[in-house]
RNA sequence: GGGCGGUUAGCUCAGUUGGUUAGAGCGCGUCGUUCACACCGACGAGGUCACUGGUUCGAGUCCAGUACCGCCCA
């Protein structure tokens, strides 16, 4: 035992508004987030999924936060070098929606003041909101690497972008193509099949009558009824198709049709993809405006007519009805198909309608010249963009947790289409295609000068920019410098866990491992994935289950609940929510739960450095083991086990469960018992708990401090003075409880467990029978097995269950008296009951009576009023009745007990 | 249509090679000025682990099926 300096007082409730920023502040200035690249060691490396640049965060980063956060102190205390990598993403068309809303405040079309002018104003956002989402990770506690903080438009992403591009270019894997497309007619740009929701809407099916046409070129009264949900797209029919196994129809393929209002002649044609059930079974051809009829006009040669353009109007395809919306036409078409007899009848129907994911928009289905990846064509033999991504997880280079996700993963990967990269946005990765005016090419990562073909230097680049996912799939290897060869990238890549909500496996994390085997491949199968594991967490949802949405208006800021209650409680409670890849609802019980917990283990710790004063103390040394009581020897048995099940599980992701195990052992074990059972040793001026109590206390700190970083580290830097042994100068980079085998012992920790249930059982007849806090009623123990354990914690057990213990032999002799008799194990406990005091009973049950009697008062007071009555739900009135009628038989039967006394 | 998940105490959820009497927090009831903590403590009530069948010495846990709820993909 030394000395040492004087401490300041800890307030009685901890305040995390008065820490966290400090602490941060410590943490960050200490350069404890950046890691030093150490050659003899595996470094820990995750990158974080950037949130929009221009967004703020919600609880689910916040989730994000506290899942990599726990990952990474975790590591980074075991002496890892470790590697959190922060980021922020353009976001294209969210970014470029914010934008041209705040320019609609005045008055403004991004088209008004030009392409020029509209990145340049997004690019002043950026620089004012970057820094907000670094500060609002900075409050939860984000342990990351800030000084390494990277957006997915910086020079060197954009270098990666465009390397990329050229590269697939070059291998053919990245190709311009007309192709069906889903076109929001509101962004005004191509999507990806992933953008598309699906809704199911009620619709009408309207069956249309196809005249067939005779040897002379005349129509026949012999039609064919064709069913469809979208009569306005008629005007751009090019055939009829039935499939060739249909018997209705056999005889008619290869007859031509009259197209009804605008006198067009179309063929029937015969494809397996029609359904025969689905309406007559023979169905119109559009192959401008439907994907699945385009794959039929492409099998069968038929010409393709687009009638409705990127606005939603009619063209001059549209004859009569050119110039309509196609809302419009619909109502048009229907009503001249009426009028002129082909409208054979309309059913009402429910289909699902493609919607944009971001604006809600109906989607039109067009065919369009865009940029696409290649993923089934063969870069390598036998290898496909898409193949390896598949490959990577089903020959576990990647692992995925929770497994099950791996199906869905897997299942998406093999039914892969390709993917349509370009968006008619102005805000993303432009893409690096040059046009001269004689339409040659030039691909090139640097801008060129000149036309690499015919050398004219009159150079327009391609207008379009990249999905938002190009970019952020780069991210493992961009993000540490790829594609040059730098020290980062040779270190630190692959990167070891990866972590996202499951919402966007495909968007993001499919797309990682797709570029990064192809980018990385020089590396070999192993070593070229972005990352070993990747975590899939649940959504937070609002407390009736809905997701939370601006729309729903039911979003929760992540940061005024972390003002409200510590950012620390947040953690603990979104942690502990749900086991991982599980959805959890957002509840404030939770988190003032997890609030409450925090000041437990606060004032735990002003327990224990008060009794420390401002001496310094050893830790427990096993070869002292003979003088530690068994209280002692248990808690650190326990301790030891903890540490050893902490490890398992957070090596199986088991985060929540670590948490609460950690939160279980402080709450219930030290803080319930062992701190309690302390203080008789301590008050008779037996300093040996102190050493258990530092000792702990620093460790379970320890243990916390992932889940829990403020308050574990403001109490640490208290604590490290008082103990006695090499201390780092911060918790976040103090050393990880790493459990030997010392003290773990069986016998003691079931000892200790029939101490603890025979105290309960003293308490349970102490209160049974009433007995007063003040009274120490004479409690015999008649003890076989565990005499020794129940005389070693005699004081302790007077103690804390407020008695006057003592261990007997089996059956031996009791005193005359009362007592109440309960039974543990082989322990028999006898409570001796005080002499009944009549006086002094008749007034307990009097008092008993009387509160009894009031309470029945007020009920049938309740029950009397009408307007009670007539309000209230009948089960509130029922249930109250059943109270009044308990209340009463208590009445009655505290009655008749006073008046035997 | 295909796939996945959920169903455990009033509420929110744990429960990972099947193992005594199924847990926690909140809520509820009773009691409480023991010098760390009322953001606390003590004691207590509360569950046919959705249903049916099977495997097993033993099933919340494994298998098959059913119902309801939710999600993803087409």
């Amino acid at each position: 035992m030394t000395t040492a300096p004087a401490r300041k007082q800890l307030p009685p409730a901890y305040e995390p508004a008065t820490v966290e920023s400090r602490i941060y502040e410590m943490w960050e200035q200490g350069g404890y987030f950046r890691p030093r690249i150490d050659p003899g060691r595996e470094p820990y490396t995750i990158v974080m999924p950037p949130p929009n640049v221009t967004g703020e965060l919600h609880l689910g980063h916040g989730l994000e936060d506290a899942i990599t956060d726990a990952l990474v102190r975790w590591h980074r205390m075991q002496g890892d070098p470790t590697l959190w990598l922060p980021g922020e993403d353009h976001a294209g068309i969210a970014t470029q929606n914010v934008l041209e809303r705040e320019l609609a405040k005045e008055g403004l079309t991004r088209q008004e003041i030009g392409r020029a002018a509209f990145v340049e104003r997004t690019w002043m956002w950026v620089r004012k909101y970057r820094h907000r989402i670094a500060d609002q990770h900075r409050k939860l506690g984000a342990s990351a690497d800030w000084s390494r903080d990277i957006f997915t438009l910086d020079p060197q992403i954009v270098k990666a972008v465009r390397t990329t591009f050229v590269n697939l270019y070059d291998q053919g894997l990245i190709y311009r193509g007309l192709r069906m497309i889903n076109w929001c007619p509101q962004c005004e740009t191509a999507l990806s099949d992933l953008e598309v929701d699906y809704v199911d809407v009620a619709a009408k099916l309207y069956y249309v009558r196809y005249p067939i046409i005779g040897e002379g070129g005349m129509p026949l009264p012999d039609a064919v009824v064709v069913a469809t949900t979208r009569p306005e797209t008629m005007v751009a029919d090019t055939g009829v198709a039935v499939n060739p196994a249909d018997e209705r129809y056999e005889e008619k393929i290869g007859r031509m049709l009259m197209l009804p209002l605008i006198g067009r002649e179309i063929p029937i044609v015969g494809d397996d993809a029609v359904k025969p059930e689905f309406g007559t079974g023979a169905v119109k051809v559009t192959p401008g405006h439907d994907p699945n009829d385009w794959e039929i006009g492409q099998r069968h040669d038929l010409p393709v007519i687009v009638a409705i353009d990127k606005l939603g109007v009619m063209n001059d395809e549209a004859g009569p009805f050119a110039g309509m919306t196609a809302d419009d036409a619909r109502a048009a078409i229907v009503d001249a198909l009426e009028d002129e007899g082909f409208l054979d009848h309309v059913e009402e129907y429910t289909h699902s309608v493609g919607i944009c994911s971001r604006s809600k928009t109906v989607l039109q289905p067009i065919p369009s010249e865009q940029w696409w990846l290649d993923v089934r064509k063969e870069y390598e033999p036998g290898v496909s963009i898409a193949s390896a991504a598949a490959a990577a997880v089903r020959e576990e280079r990647i692992r995925i947790v929770p497994q099950r996700f791996e199906k869905v993963y897997l299942s998406w990967m093999d039914n892969i289409r390709d993917w349509c990269i370009s968006r008619q946005l102005w805000w993303g990765h432009q893409i690096p295609v040059w046009y001269c005016a004689d339409g040659h090419r030039t691909v090139a990562v640097e801008d060129p000068a000149a036309c690499a073909e015919c050398g004219n230097t009159d150079l327009r680049q391609d207008e379009d920019v990249l999905d938002t996912w190009f970019s952020s799939g780069l991210a493992p290897h961009a993000d540490l410098g790829w594609p040059d060869d730098t020290e980062e990238l040779r270190y630190f890549y692959p990167t070891s866990d990866m972590q996202m909500g499951y919402d966007i496996m495909f968007f993001w994390c499919a797309r990682m491992i797709m570029f990064a085997l192809y980018n990385m491949r020089g590396r070999g199968p192993e070593c070229a994935v972005p990352f070993r594991t990747v975590l899939f967490h649940g959504l937070i949802r609002d407390g009736n289950g809905d997701k939370m949405t601006k729309s729903r208006g039911n979003v929760v800021d992540p940061l005024v609940v972390a003002g409200q209650y510590g950012a620390d409680a947040f953690r603990l409670a979104v942690l502990t929510g749900a086991s991982m890849g599980a959805d959890q609802k957002y509840s404030d019980e939770r988190l003032a739960a997890a609030r409450n917990f925090g000041n437990k283990l606060w004032n735990s710790a002003r327990f224990v450095l008060g009794k420390v004063g401002d001496r310094r103390f050893r830790r427990p040394h096993e070869a002292d083991r003979e003088t530690y009581a068994l209280e002692d020897r248990w808690i650190l048995s326990r301790l030891e086990q903890l540490e050893l099940d902490f490890d398992s599980l957070m090596r199986a992701y088991q985060l929540g469960e670590a948490a609460r195990q950690v939160q279980d052992f402080l709450w219930n074990e030290f803080c319930d018992w062992y701190i309690e059972m302390t203080k008789v040793r301590l008050g008779a001026g037996d300093e040996r708990p102190l050493h258990v109590l530092v000792h702990v206390l620093d460790r379970g700190l320890r243990l916390l401090h992932p889940f829990m970083p403020f308050v574990t580290e403001e109490l640490w830097q208290t604590l490290r003075e008082h103990v006695d042994d090499a201390m780092a100068p911060a918790l976040i980079v103090a050393w990880f409880p790493k459990s030997g085998a010392n003290w773990k012992h069986e016998g003691d920790e079931a000892a200790m467990q029939h101490v603890i249930e025979v105290n309960r059982a003293i308490r349970n007849l102490r209160t049974e029978n009433k007995l007063d806090i003040g009274v120490k009623p004479k409690v015999f123990l008649r003890a076989g097995e565990y005499a020794w354990a129940l005389r070693e914690t005699l004081a302790a057990t007077a103690f804390t269950s407020r008695a006057e213990p003592e261990v007997t032999p089996p059956g031996a002799p009791l005193p005359l008296g009362e007592f109440a008799f309960a039974r543990i194990a082989a322990t028999e406990i006898a409570v001796m009951l005080p002499a009944v005091d009549a006086a002094a009973e008749r007034a307990r049950l009097e008092k008993e009576l009387a509160e009894a009697a009031a309470y029945a008062e007020r009920l049938t007071k309740q029950l009397g009023n009408e307007q009670f009555r007539a309000k209230a739900p009948a089960k509130v009135i029922a249930d109250m009745e059943s109270t009044l009628g308990e209340t009463a038989v208590r009445v009655a039967g505290l009655r008749e007990r006073i008046a035997t006394l």
